[in-house]
RNA sequence: GGGCGAUUAGCUCAGUUGGUUAGAGCGCCUGCUUUACACGCAGGAUGUCGGGGGUUCGAGUCCCUCAUCGCCCACCA
């Protein structure tokens, strides 16, 4: 091995592009659904084209990428179908921001056609950006199958599944309460909402009862909804109203009566006055109420915010100066009766950051709830599929919000009033006869259609029909309004496999093994892709969904652009490294659901001042120590020799090492079967870094010089380098791979209990499937576990008394029967591990010699040291060992002489507490004695 | 208002079904360029397990309650 090769710093950046092309060459990526090997598929949830990857991100496609590559490795056709997703409203805002920042243009100056160019425009540079971002963190994806939710494969089953749905009448227009975004000019969906506290202000308003002296007083927060009232609502048995129902008041400044209804639904006689003015048209509960009511419905608003002709003289004015107006117009009329601070949460549009308002306006709609005919509907087939376990959601807790929101069986709002999107594949056609429309498409099951509400035909298509289809009859326009961006998302998992055609990915990939996703999508994404999937194939579209954290900083706070706290994960990657990104982020990725990371600022070798986090740090030092770990094993191979050994022909710490490699590894494979990833990534750390380095190398240092075990210390470390590769390449792919090359030059044959060759890359490589019970060696383990302790406590002996790593010493230790036979197999190993010229292991010492003493539980560690020490000194740690042996056996006593312990707690527990005493009371005769002889010495 | 989660060392977190003296990483202190690794090695210090109550022979772990923080949902004339 050219050690050049190997520098004493894994450099992470030349493996990174080294192995990541290497893999692609190979085709380690691709499925295949010809092969045999059953299959096993993650999705990845598209990210949005807006812009880059941020840290969620690269966690959930760590998560995904280990899973996906460890079972790779056991042997599965894993396929990880990689992807992004047009992200409708989000996209159009960005490109649209653009425009005006740079252009100073509307998307009305461009046209659709040019701002969906542009768009288009923006696509391609992002998506390119953040494909190579999943491939600079080392992501196995499934490249030649990359999909795009707008792209013609996509565009299919978006078009097959609407049409479906119109004829099987799970869709339908209507006009309904939208939350509409005045500047997007669209409905937006509930979830595209935050609300947000603000300060602002209650108006009291008298409403005169026609024909007679009295008031009304009504509050309101948006005096200007007033103009729309069609009512004023009291609670039916309020004692105070009870003389007005049924009679009117008369609205004012539009002098219009509208009576006085009694609603115990919308009406809390407790709250205010108890009289509610009624707005059906801009205020959901307003609009129930109508709803119940019968009330009519007054439209207020144009869809860009300002006010309609139904306002009259406010008619053509932006809604803030409306209010003005028509506060100041009330307080003219004497009409005003008192204006209070009042603080409430208005609800924001998510993309335009403006004020959402409740409008009136026709949309489609997926119908959610049960068919008349008592038929389940979507929401509640969906629902079963959890409740039956054929969906699995971890962790469990998730599953209650999947249930209750899907418990709602609200109707889903489809269309939104954009132009980038999959515009919604129906034409309006004339009214005629349904016998013209026979005519005009006899012979086509492609198309379908329906009576419109308002009149004439919704015609539905799965492909686009032309203006002048209907001939004479009129003409076809099509709806220009675009679907839901989640319309698309719901079909990802088989649309992306090729659905509606019977593709051979279809059979094979679907349903897919593993969604991982983060929690706020669980309903948005998660419950429609349910839907969509059974509705489509009859099946689910995910055997399980995982779902991960959420990042914040270091203050609980969510990361973002705009807060300046975000981490950018490429800054990670330039700084540590892709494997450390992916470990610490493995690392972190518990149960619980946030995960926090303190973000600090630091600067990168070209100067860039970027946020990045201390957490990181354990994924640069981790990788460097396998690197070094593996350096030295590759200096130690020379003359390697591949014969064959079984576990129990080996050296003890051998037996030990491997016996816990065996259990480490079928640990990891369980922390994985149950995503947990953290126990998993945690597990192979400290194996690697407290049992594998730090005992097991040193231990067999002297064996590798010159000793005639030294082939079989070769052979294990080959075994155990292996087969660590393996266990952390899902973690960490590409230092595994720098190791698994360089192991293969020197070892290319290797493996136990008989070698074999080694794969050509540790990508294909197989996961380590070792029968514990083959490897496991509990005399082993205990012997060792005998030096390690004998060790330290030798170690910590010469720590405190100041002995330079320097001076050799020839400790003893007094131990009896059992404890020295396994200890003296070790006298040499136990000598170097120690820094000790000579290591007598013996069952009875002079006890008078000048000497720092540890008494254990099973053995006396002595350190002769004959003029290095103060004997007060001695005494007084030796007081101190004493004092740190009562206080357990007090506490072990007091539990003893509990008659509802002894009598209550189970046998093995009140014997072990028995079996302590004895030793406890055993080692501090033996420290009385010492203490005794230390104190008569001086 | 409803739901979910968190609260354990200075920081970030583990802590399986209740059972020896509550752990790790980072940070801190001491010593070490010991031939793989100073991105390292050896040793060390640090906890009223958020407060209160209860169940139990025994509680970080189970129950109740309060507090603080975070997230989600709903509502706010």
């Amino acid at each position: 091995m050219n050690l050049a090769e190997l520098p004493k710093q894994y450099d992470p950046h030349s493996a990174q592009s080294r192995w990541y092309s290497f893999w692609l060459e190979k085709g380690y990526f691709h499925a295949d659904p010809s092969s045999e090997k059953p299959p096993y598929t993650i999705v990845i949830p598209p990210p949005n084209v807006t812009g880059a990857l941020h840290l969620g991100h690269a966690l959930n496609n760590t998560i995904q990428d280990i899973l996906i590559r460890w079972r790779r490795m056991q042997g599965f056709d894993s396929l990880w179908m990689p992807g992004t997703d047009h992200a409708g409203i989000a996209t159009q805002a960005v490109v649209e921001r653009r425009l005006r920042e740079e252009e100073k243009k509307t998307r009305h100056d461009v046209g659709r056609e040019g701002l969906v160019e542009r768009i288009w425009a923006w696509k391609d540079e992002y998506e390119q950006r953040i494909l190579g971002q999943l491939r600079q963190m080392g992501c196995s994806c499934d490249w030649d199958r990359t999909r795009f939710t707008l792209d013609p494969v996509c565009a299919r089953a978006v078009r097959t599944t609407f049409f479906r749905l119109f004829r099987a009448d799970k869709i339908y227009r209507g006009k309904r309460l939208v939350n509409w975004d005045t500047q997007l000019r669209t409905a937006v969906a509930d979830d595209e909402i935050e609300s947000q506290q603000t300060a602002g202000q209650l108006w009291t308003i008298r409403y005169p009862v026609t024909g007679s002296m009295e008031f009304l007083l009504v509050a309101t927060t948006r005096p200007e909804t007033m103009l729309g009232d069609t009512a004023v609502a009291v609670h039916p048995s309020d004692p105070r109203y009870q003389h007005l129902l049924g009679m009117t008041v008369t609205l004012p400044l539009m002098d219009r009566p509208i009576p006085v209804i009694g609603d115990a639904i919308l009406v809390n006689p407790e709250f205010g006055t108890g009289c509610v003015k009624v707005t059906p048209a801009h205020d959901p509960n307003d609009y129930a109420t109508g709803l119940r009511h019968n009330l009519p419905m007054i439209n207020l608003l144009n869809p860009d915010g300002t006010y309609n002709e139904n306002a009259g003289a406010y008619a053509g004015l932006p809604l803030k100066e409306v209010r003005k107006r028509v506060v100041a117009d009330l307080e003219a009329q004497g009409l005003l009766v008192k204006v209070e601070p009042h603080m409430l949460t208005i609800p924001l549009s998510d993309r335009s950051k403006t004020a959402i308002e409740p409008y009136l306006s026709d949309q489609w709609f997926v119908r959610m709830g049960d068919g008349e005919d008592g038929q389940p509907g979507f929401a509640q087939s969906a629902m079963a599929a959890v409740t039956s376990g054929q969906v699995n959601i971890t962790p469990e807790r998730y599953a209650k919000s999947y249930l209750d929101w899907l418990g709602e069986k609200r109707d889903w709002c489809v269309s939104r009033q954009l132009w980038w999107g999959h515009r919604i594949p129906i034409w309006y056609g004339p009214e005629c006869e349904e016998a013209v429309l026979e005519m005009a498409f006899s012979g086509r099951d492609d198309v379908a259609w329906r009576r419109a509400e308002t009149g004439g035909w919704l015609i539905c298509s799965e492909s686009d029909l032309a203006t002048d289809a209907m001939g004479e009859v009129g003409e076809l326009v099509q709806d220009p309004d675009v679907l839901d961006t989640w319309f698309s998302s719901a079909l990802w998992p088989h649309s992306t496999l090729g659905w509606p055609e019977p593709t051979a990915e279809l059979a094979k990939y679907y349903p897919t093994s593993v969604l991982s996703t983060a929690r706020d999508i669980i309903t948005l994404w998660v419950a429609r892709m349910v839907i969509f999937g059974q509705f489509n194939t009859g099946g689910v579209p995910f055997k399980n969904v995982f779902i991960h954290p959420v990042i914040q900083d270091g203050n609980g706070k969510r990361m973002s652009k705009t807060a300046g706290n975000g981490i950018d994960p490429v800054d990670i990657i330039d700084l540590y490294g892709a494997d450390a990104l992916r470990y610490t982020l493995a690392l972190s990725a518990t149960e619980t659901q946030d995960l926090r990371m303190p973000v600090e600022k630091t600067r990168l070798p070209d100067g860039r001042e970027v946020n990045t986090s201390e957490r990181f740090e354990q994924g640069r030092t981790f990788p460097n120590k396998l690197w070094n770990a593996a350096r030295f094993a590759l200096m130690n191979l020379e003359g390697f020799d591949p014969a064959p050994l079984r576990p129990e022909e080996a050296e003890i710490e051998d037996r030990w090492i491997l016996g816990l490699l065996a259990q480490t590894a079928t640990e990891v494979t369980s922390d994985l079967e149950a995503f947990r990833f953290a126990d998993a990534t945690r597990r192979l750390r400290d194996f690697t870094w407290n049992d594998f380095c730090d005992w097991y190398l040193e231990f067999v240092k002297a064996r590798l010089r010159d000793d005639p075990s030294r082939p079989v210390a070769q052979r294990v470390i080959a075994t155990v380098l292996d087969r660590l590769c393996t266990l952390l390449h899902p973690v960490m792919p590409f230092v595994t791979e720098q190791i698994w090359q360089a192991l293969g030059e020197v070892a290319p044959s290797r493996g136990m209990p008989v070698p074999g060759p080694a794969a050509e890359s540790v990508c294909i490589a197989n996961w380590p499937e070792l029968r514990v019970q083959d490897w496991l060696d509990e005399e082993a383990e205990a012997t060792v576990g005998q030096w390690r302790e004998k060790i330290s406590a030798i170690r910590t002996l010469r720590s405190e008394r100041n002995i330079p790593p320097s001076a050799k010493i020839s400790p003893v230790i007094v131990a009896g029967g059992e404890v020295a036979v396994r200890l003296l197999r070790g006298e040499s190993i136990l000598a170097s591990m120690t820094n000790s010229s000579i290591m007598t292991i013996t069952e009875a010492a002079d006890r008078s010699a000048e000497s720092a003493t540890t008494v254990l539980a099973d053995a006396e560690v002595i350190l002769p040291l004959e003029g290095l020490i103060d004997r007060k000194e001695e005494a007084a740690k030796l007081k101190k060992q004493l004092a740190d042996l009562e206080k357990p056996l007090a506490g072990v006593r007091a539990k003893l002489a509990n008659e509802g312990f002894v009598a209550r707690a189970p046998t093995d527990v009140v014997e072990a507490q028995k079996a302590r005493e004895c030793e406890l009371l055993a080692q501090i005769a033996a420290v009385l004695t010492l203490l005794e002889a230390a104190e008569r010495g001086s």
